[in-house]
Formats: C-alpha cells, sequence, structure tokens
DNA sequence: CTTAGGG
DNA sequence: CCCTAAG
C-alpha cells in the first residue's frame, strides 16, 4: 500500500516525467504492477512474502519510460480503443499550487462585500485595505509561472478567442439588432419589445389588459440589465445615471418554455444590444477596456456607453431542456465557461450555499471560498478532487453549523434585491441595516397599456471575495472588483422575482397569476439577484426574503468602482490573475479533452478532436459539462445534508468507463476515475465503481428489465468481458500478470 | 485516502 | 447514491 502510494505521488510529483510521457498511464500501469497496486499483486505479495519492490518500481519506470510510453501508446492505440490520451497535467500542477503559494506567503484574503461595495463603501475599505496594507488584509499572491502555467495559459487564450468570436457570431446571428425605448423616452417607446414572433402571436391571443408576461421574461429582461454592467457601461458611469427601464409587455406570454433559459448563462448574449455597432466591434475581438488579459468581458456584447435604454430580446429556444437550475451542471454553464473560469479564478465568489460536498467540490481549484478557506489542508493536497471532496464530507459533520450559518449570511449577500416603488413615487429605501442591500428599483407603471414598467436603480452583488497582491494598484483593485461583478452578472447570475417577500417560482405563470399587476402597489414586487447555482427548493422558501428589499441606491458607487483604469499596467496583478486563471480553464479543457477523447470508439472522432477547440457549450457529453458548471454553480442545499442530485451516466461516460476498467482493472477504481474522469468532479471513484457494479448487473439482466438511457449492449458485454477478465486475475492471483487489457480489447 | 460491499 | 468497515 505505502509504495503504492509513494509510487503515485512521484508520479504525480514529477513533471518531466510526465512530460516525457504523455501516456502516463501506460507507464503508471507498470508502476502499479510493480509497486504492486492491485490487488492481485498486492495479495501475491502479501501471499509470498514477496518484499515491496519500491526501488526496483522507480527505477523500472525511469528505465522502461520510454519503451513504455512508445509500447503503450501503439497498444492503446492498436487496441481498437483509441484513448487519445492527452499530454496529463501533474497533479501537482493542477491542484491549488497557487493557494499553497499563497497561504506560505501569509496572504490574507481580502473580502469586499460587494454590497457594501455598491454601498460606496469599496473605495474606503478597499482602497484603505491597500493603503494600510496591513499584512492581514491584504494578500501577496506571487505565482510563478512555470511552464505549466504558460501553456495552460495560452490554451486558454486560444480557447477564449474562438470563443468570442463564436459568441459573437451567435449573438448577431440570432439576435438582429433591435433598438427600442431607452428609458425616458415615450411610454411607446419604452416598452421592452420582445420580438419572440411566438410570443407576439400568443401575445395578440391574450386579453391585452393582462399583465401576462410570465416571470421568465421578466428574469430575461433583469438579466439584461444586469449584462448592461458592462465595464464600458459603468467606466461611463451610464449605469449609474441610468435607471434601467423595463417595460414588459402586457400580454407577452409563450416563453414558457424558455423559461429555464432565464437561468441559462447565454442569457446574458440574448440581450438586445442597442447599437449595433457595438456588437461587431466586439466581434473583431476589439476590447476596450481590458485588453486581452481579460477575456470574459469580451465575451459578450457591451453596452454602449451611452448607457442607452435597452430592451431584451429574449426567444432563442433553448436547447436545454432541463431546468437551468437543477441540472447546474449540465446545462446552466455550456455558454460560459470562459466567464467561469475567468471570473473565478480570481475572484471568490462566496455562494452562499449550504451546499453541501458538492459544490465545493465543484469548484474550480483556483476558488477559494470560505468554506475553502475552512479546509485549507486539503487544499495542499495535490489531489485536490479527492481531497476535496472526501475532506467535505469528513469535514461536514463538523462544520454543519457553520456551513449553515454562513450559507445563510451568503444567501444574503448573494441577493440582490429590487424594489419597485410607483413611478412618481421616489424609491423606497429602507434602511440597509445590513448593508447587504444591492438594489433599488423604481417601477413606472402606466395603466393605459397595461404594461408593467419597472425602473432598476441598482443591484446589489452578492459577496465576492477578491485577491489582489498588495503591490496591485488601486485601479487594478477596481479593475478586478469590476471583474469579480462582471463574472457574476456576466456568468452565474440568476434573476429570482419575490412578490411579497416570497418566490415567486413558477416561471410560466403570468405576471398577472403572480398577482403583479400594474394597478398593485409594487413595492411587494422585489428582484434578487443570484448566483446562478441550481436554485434548490430549500433556498428558494427564503421568508427572510424581506431582508432584502432594502433599498439602497447604490448607484454612485458602482460607477467609482468601475472606472478602473482600462489600461491596467499592473502585471503583477494581472499576472497573477492570469496564473490562477489558466491552470483552471486550461484543467477543465485538457479533462475535457480526455474525456472526449476516452470513449474513443464511442463519440465521433472530429468531435472528439474538434471539441478541443470548439465552443464550450459543446460539450458533447455531460459529465464535462458538469465540471463546469460546478464553479460557479453553488449548490445550496440548506439541509446540510442534501443528498447528491442524481447524474445518471451518459453513455460516453459508460464507455470511458469501461475502457478504462478493461485497462486497469476491476479495483484500482482511483486509478480510474483519474484516467478516465479527472475532469468530471461530481463522479468520485466511489461512484465509478458503484457504476460498474450497476453495469455488471445490467449487462446480466434482460434488456427488458434495465432502465434509463440504454447502455449500448456492446459495451455491456464489454463490461461482462471485463469483469470476468478481471475477477479472473483476481482469482489467479497472479502476481506478474500484467493487465492483459490489450487482450481483451482485441477479442 | 481507498476499497469493497451492503443498503 | 450513501455509509461504513477495513486496510
Amino acid at each position: 500500500m505505502k509504495q503504492q502510494k509513494q509510487l503515485i505521488k512521484e508520479d504525480t510529483m514529477d513533471n518531466n516525467i510526465d512530460k516525457l510521457t504523455p501516456n502516463w498511464c501506460a507507464w503508471k500501469n507498470d508502476n502499479n504492477l510493480c509497486s504492486g497496486t492491485s490487488h492481485e499483486q498486492r495479495n501475491h505479495r502479501l501471499l509470498t512474502k514477496q518484499p515491496p519492490c519500491k526501488l526496483k518500481a522507480t527505477e523500472a519506470k525511469r528505465k522502461e519510460m520510454v519503451f513504455q510510453k512508445r509500447s503503450s501508446l501503439e497498444m492503446e492505440s492498436g487496441g481498437g480503443s483509441h484513448v487519445a490520451e492527452m499530454p496529463r497535467v501533474p497533479k501537482s500542477a493542477r491542484g491549488k499550487r497557487s493557494i499553497r503559494k499563497k497561504e506560505s506567503q501569509g496572504q490574507v484574503m481580502c473580502a469586499f462585500d460587494l454590497l457594501a461595495t455598491v454601498a460606496g463603501k469599496l473605495l474606503d475599505e478597499g482602497e484603505g485595505s491597500l493603503g494600510n496594507a496591513s499584512p492581514k488584509d491584504v494578500r501577496v499572491k506571487q505565482e510563478q509561472c512555470d511552464e505549466e502555467a504558460k501553456h495552460f495559459k495560452n490554451e486558454v487564450m486560444d480557447q477564449d478567442s474562438c470563443n468570442e468570436s463564436a459568441l459573437v457570431s451567435h449573438i448577431a446571428f440570432q439576435r438582429p439588432v433591435n433598438h427600442h425605448g431607452r428609458k425616458g423616452e415615450d411610454p411607446e417607446g419604452s416598452h421592452a419589445v420582445i420580438e419572440d414572433p411566438k410570443a407576439k402571436s400568443e401575445a395578440l391571443d391574450k386579453e391585452s389588459s393582462m399583465i401576462s408576461c410570465t416571470k421568465a421574461e421578466l428574469g430575461c429582461n433583469f438579466a439584461a440589465i444586469a449584462d448592461r454592467w458592462s465595464p464600458e457601461s459603468v467606466e461611463s458611469g451610464a449605469f449609474t445615471g441610468d435607471a434601467a427601464a423595463i417595460a414588459m409587455p402586457a400580454t407577452t406570454s409563450g416563453f414558457h418554455k424558455n423559461a429555464p433559459d432565464m437561468y441559462n448563462l447565454l442569457d446574458p448574449m440574448d440581450v438586445d444590444v442597442k447599437p449595433p455597432p457595438l456588437v461587431s466591434s466586439d466581434s473583431t475581438g476589439e476590447m476596450p477596456l481590458y485588453g486581452n488579459k481579460i477575456r470574459r468581458s469580451t465575451s459578450f456584447p457591451r453596452v454602449p456607453k451611452g448607457g442607452a435604454g435597452f430592451t431584451v430580446d429574449r426567444d432563442e429556444d433553448d436547447d436545454d431542456k432541463s431546468s437551468g437550475c437543477t441540472h447546474p451542471s449540465t446545462a446552466t454553464n455550456r455558454g460560459f465557461r470562459p466567464n467561469c473560469t475567468a471570473g473565478h479564478s480570481r475572484v471568490k465568489k462566496l455562494l452562499a450555499c449550504k451546499h453541501r460536498k458538492v459544490a465545493p467540490a465543484r469548484m474550480h481549484k483556483g476558488d477559494l471560498s470560505y468554506s475553502d478557506v475552512d479546509r485549507k489542508p486539503s487544499f495542499r493536497n495535490k489531489k485536490m478532487y479527492y481531497t476535496r471532496q472526501r475532506t467535505q464530507r469528513s469535514t461536514f459533520k463538523r462544520r454543519k453549523m457553520f456551513d449553515r450559518h454562513s450559507a445563510q449570511v451568503s444567501e444574503e449577500y448573494a441577493k440582490a434585491n429590487t424594489k419597485f416603488a410607483a413611478r412618481d413615487s421616489h424609491a423606497v429605501s429602507l434602511e440597509a441595516n445590513k448593508g447587504t442591500n444591492s438594489t433599488a428599483f423604481q417601477k413606472s407603471q402606466e395603466s393605459s397599456d397595461c404594461h408593467v414598467k419597472l425602473r432598476i436603480k441598482s443591484f446589489k452583488v452578492p459577496e465576492l471575495l477578491i485577491e489582489i497582491p498588495e503591490t496591485a494598484t488601486v485601479g487594478s483593485l477596481k479593475k478586478t472588483v469590476l471583474e469579480a461583478v462582471n463574472a457574476i452578472l456576466g456568468g452565474g447570475l440568476r434573476v429570482g422575482v419575490l412578490h411579497h417577500g416570497k418566490k415567486v417560482r413558477d416561471d410560466n405563470k403570468t405576471l398577472m397569476q403572480a398577482g403583479i399587476s400594474h394597478d398593485e402597489v409594487l413595492d411587494n414586487l422585489g428582484f434578487s439577484l443570484e448566483p446562478n447555482c441550481a436554485p434548490h427548493p430549500s433556498q428558494l422558501s427564503p421568508p427572510e426574503d424581506n431582508e432584502f428589499m432594502e433599498t439602497v441606491d447604490t448607484t454612485e458607487p458602482l460607477a467609482r468602482i468601475a472606472p478602473a483604469d482600462s489600461s491596467s499596467k499592473h502585471g503583477e496583478v494581472d499576472a497573477s490573475q492570469e496564473l490562477a486563471l489558466a491552470p483552471l480553464s486550461a484543467n477543465y479543457q485538457g479533462s475535457d479533452h480526455d474525456f472526449v477523447h476516452s470513449p474513443g470508439g464511442m463519440s465521433s472522432p472530429d468531435k472528439a478532436s474538434t471539441n478541443s477547440r470548439a465552443i464550450v457549450p459543446v460539450t458533447p457529453a455531460d459529465s464535462n459539462a458538469g465540471a463546469i458548471v460546478p464553479a460557479n454553480k453553488a449548490k445550496r442545499s440548506p439541509e446540510q445534508g442534501q443528498r447528491r442530485i442524481r447524474r445518471p451516466f451518459s453513455v460516453a461516460e459508460v464507455e470511458a468507463l469501461v475502457l478504462a476498467v478493461e485497462k486497469l482493472g476491476t479495483g484500482r477504481w482511483r486509478d480510474v476515475k483519474l484516467r478516465a474522469f479527472d475532469n468530471a468532479k461530481h463522479r468520485t471513484y466511489v461512484d465509478l465503481k458503484d457504476k460498474w457494479k450497476t453495469l455488471v448487473h445490467t449487462a446480466s439482466i434482460s434488456p427488458q428489465q434495465r432502465r434509463g438511457e440504454p447502455v449500448p449492449q456492446e459495451l455491456l458485454d464489454r463490461v461482462l468481458a471485463a469483469q470476468a477478465y478481471w475477477s479472473q486475475q483476481q482469482a489467479k492471483l497472479q502476481p506478474k500478470t500484467p493487465p492483459l487489457a490489450e487482450a481483451l480489447l482485441l477479442t
């Protein structure tokens, strides 16, 4: 056992070796054999009392490395299973190196309560920290840009550029620019016109006097607004002065099926940007404010500086049938990987969430949330995933209380509330005792057209955790904060509608049905910006919503934060940020490939190869999707003990699993995990083991008795074959029987 | 932390 | 999927 571990460590730590042997799995196998990783071997050793062969293994590893690499490659490619092993990133590199380093350097997290930020405290506090630079408050982050980091960075860049253009084109294509009234224009023009033909036609069917837009629509509108919170707009102060004006057509329904869409990260892109030019400029890759470093900010169209009114044009049929919230991993984040990665790597978002193990596990490695902080120990571990998950688990109980508490707090922070006030009545402002308030809204209603017009003066943003070198400039700090905000708004944002303090969950209800009518006192209508996590039932019930109803005019603050020097000449900051960021996305991507490729036979080669560079959303299987989402998706389960959501294995995953098991054999689930599901953070080796168990069972029962997504018989056959083979091996207890996976495969 | 198994 | 005993 020990030897095994040691060897594994070596494997993971020795970058050089890793690099020399892309196909480390192969030689690792060998090592395992030597080190007696497999049961047979272990057993054999025990039986034969063979002394551990640590040295032997190690030496063998190096000596045979080359050979192994070659032969294994041949073997794998020839064996019918095209496991295009992507160059693996040594665990050591994937882990939270940055974090580890940070810790060692006595960095301190600098948490900005966005709320406060918005409330205008940011500058005071933020700058204060910088200025006073008490070692405690400032974290110095000095990451070394090792080759891996660079590599990753490059990859990220590439991908991003692709994404960007892709996204832009997407936008351009799907959303012919619609110009709509801007705030201040006559009632007619100020209506948010939803151009969805369906909606329109349906609208006709409805009583014009009915306020029937669905909540989803409302949400979309807000998402649109949120999107406006772009650097440009902020910089220009547009956001500040411009209250977002939304007018919901009295009779716009028919978005039902799109409802889930509102949770989709793609939402922001659906916003109709007023000036077409902007879109185009974006597509050209112009990055007004941030330059290349901040890609995510350029991922979607920005609102013109003028901060002109805009409208939401929501129609896109959603490809995501899954309620964006329920399946965070799969559905929600597809479109925004870049955002997530970028934003999250540097910003630790405190997602509320009493999410249990899941959430942390899903966070990107670069993420460090409060909760994570608590688990510091884990971060030093090379095996992040496992560690994390486990840690979570083990720590979970102990931290129940804490979690609960933080969860609540976070939730509060996570909500941005909106307040509506009759147009004529000035925005109502409640005491923001908590300072958590985020939004101030004004609602203007015109009974004449039955539109409920809302004007959002400001939003509260979820709490953010920001880390920045103490050598960073104030400007960079501002920039960072802005970025953080953007990350949230752009990627992990959801809008919740509160009515009378209660969350209105049914997106298909019309406003009228929900009791939100133009002639109602809308003071009870509120909106909340929430992390784009899977909104779990539990989280939806917050009776305390009222707390969020406080209204604070945060306009000013916002403006102040945003103006960060667009020209960030703070190499340090950027560098560190990038570093932190790059590995993340790279990892993700890499894993992506890994995953996609693993299934070799199954997934079309094209797909696989293309995928690497493909736009994020393309995620084929799903396991990967899951990986992404995790980042900003804090699954919140009020009940700490919430069971993990069930994620049925896709055929692709099954194939990957089968493939891995064929090669590694049963009983080495951790390796299987590493090999085939390294990126599927939601799949633990236990899960894989269980899956295999069920697969074996499934394979042995009649097709009629099988349930769920049918697994190709071919795979099941392989399962049985592999199972048989490996059990036999185990039975034989033959130590020196190398994995005859090939044999199996060739059979 | 991993595995193996039962639930 | 969860939980736990064992190693």
